[in-house]
Order: C-alpha cells, then structure tokens, then sequence
DNA sequence: TCAGTAATAGGAACCATTACCATTATTATG
DNA sequence: CATAATAATGGTAATGGTTCCTATTACTGA
C-alpha cells in the first residue's frame, strides 16, 4: 500500500499548480527548495509510482529526457523544437481513429500519441 | 562533402532491405556479420549524417532506444506496448490538422507525429 | 598518383534513469 | 498508545544508450 509522505505530497502538490511539463530535474530543483536533502531516486521513484497509480503521466515523446504532468482527459501536446518546452493543445482527440486503424490491422489499439512539432512564439523571434 | 564507405553503404543497404524499424544495436548485430570489427560509434555516427542529409528518419517516440527507418512519404507507426516492435499504418496523413493547430495557438507548426499503441498481433495471444 | 581530409575503430566519457542498501518514517493493529 | 511490519528515503554506485576523442585509415578530386 502507498504511503503519504511529505516527500511524496510536495512532488504532487508541484505537479498539481504547474502548467508546465517539467522534467525529472526541474522537479528535483523546485522540491529542493522544501526538502533540501532530498534525492533525485526519489523523485524517479515516486513519478513511477505515481505513474502506475494513475495519478501522473510521463510524456516522453522524443528524445531522452521525459517530461512529466497531473493525469488528465486524453489530449494533444505541442513541442517547440528549439526550447523543448512542451505545451497542451486543446484539439479534440479523436477516439474513432483507434477502430479504424485496429479494423485494418488486426492488432489491438489501446490509445494513440499525437505531438505537434514546430516553434513557440517566443521561439519564433 | 560524403564519402561512400563500405560501412555506410552496409547500413544503408540494410535499412532498404527491411520493414523492421530497428534499433542501431540491432543495426550492429547485423552489419557487424559483414564488416566485423565494425564499431558501434561508426553506427551511430553514420545514422546520425543519414539522418542530416535526409535519408533516415529516427524514430524516438517514446522511451530511450531510437529506431531508424530509411526514408520515405510521411506516415504513422504502431508500438506493441508489450514487444516494442514498431510497425508502419497506412492511414492518410492529415496536414490540415497543423494549420488549424497553428492558428489557434500562434505557434509555428512543422509537423506532427501521430503513434498509436496497443498489442501487436503476435502478443495478443 | 597523391595530398587533403572525411571516416574509422576502439575506448572513454556523458547523462538520464534505475538499483542497491542501510536507515528512517508511516500506518494498521492490538 | 505502543509497536511491529514494511514502504520509503538518501546517498551513492551501476546501467545503458549515445556521443566524444584520437590516432590511424581510406576515399576522392585534381
């Protein structure tokens, strides 16, 4: 059974007021600033716990370094290729899609991944 | 300007022999039947000018091990959750999706990537 | 043919993430 | 409340994919 620790509480309580996307790191440094002698293991630790209890995801759409945010209805990502800063885009995701692609193939489809690529505004300059 | 080695031209002769997206260890394991002492840098490096000069396209959608793919017209890929096998969808490619994404957010939109995820045939069993 | 230099092999370095382990802290239960 | 069981922690070592470094090799244009 999972444990409330402040640890734990702080990670989430971040995650929860961020609009961000931040990484592993980011979220080291800032639970740093409450715990200072926390480790970066329990920040992994504790997102993959959170992971597999549904309460977090993990986006890591390309590249090494994942990103992570609160779980949330089923939407789209935009990253800008300079900064790497990932934003939501509120597109409908489309479901049907998931069918018709499992229909031609043959294989089960239990979701899909649609990220935007290009420039964010301040990146644009 | 590019020389044409006989370690680039076996990687690029085997990347148009096959529909497996593979991984540059598995790209090691099989080039290294023909050139033996062939390193694991010479891969890498090699994918990586491949993929500047626009023949390969580097799949890293999600996770940390990279796949390559000789390229080709835009298209979406199938990642069994279970195995890790990538697989081709021919879906239609919808560009329309990027335009309405950049005027709704101001961001400049390149491309999008769309992976959809599930079991693959074998690993439905 | 040959000089200039891109590419190579091999191994070290890098870096995000995970594993390990002795110690600490949470929590169910009596 | 006391306590025992054990989940979680901090610190650090290990892992593994990828890149970097360097002396040497081998393309290629002239």
């Amino acid at each position: 059974m999972h444990r409330e620790t402040k640890q734990r509480t702080a990670i989430l309580k971040y995650l929860n007021n961020t609009k961000s996307h931040p990484t592993a790191d980011i979220i080291y440094d800032v639970v740093k600033k409450i715990i200072p002698n926390i480790s970066k293991g329990t920040i992994y630790r504790n997102l993959n716990v959170l992971k597999e209890s549904g309460q977090v995801t993990r986006l890591n759409i390309k590249g090494t370094v994942s990103r992570y945010e609160i779980k949330q209805a089923s939407h789209y990502h935009f990253r800008c290729e300079q900064c790497g800063r990932v934003f939501d885009i509120d597109e409908p995701v489309d479901k049907s899609i998931d069918e018709r692609v499992a229909k031609s193939t043959g294989f089960k489809v239990i979701r899909h991944q649609l990220e935007f690529r290009g420039l964010c505004k301040d990146c644009q300059r």
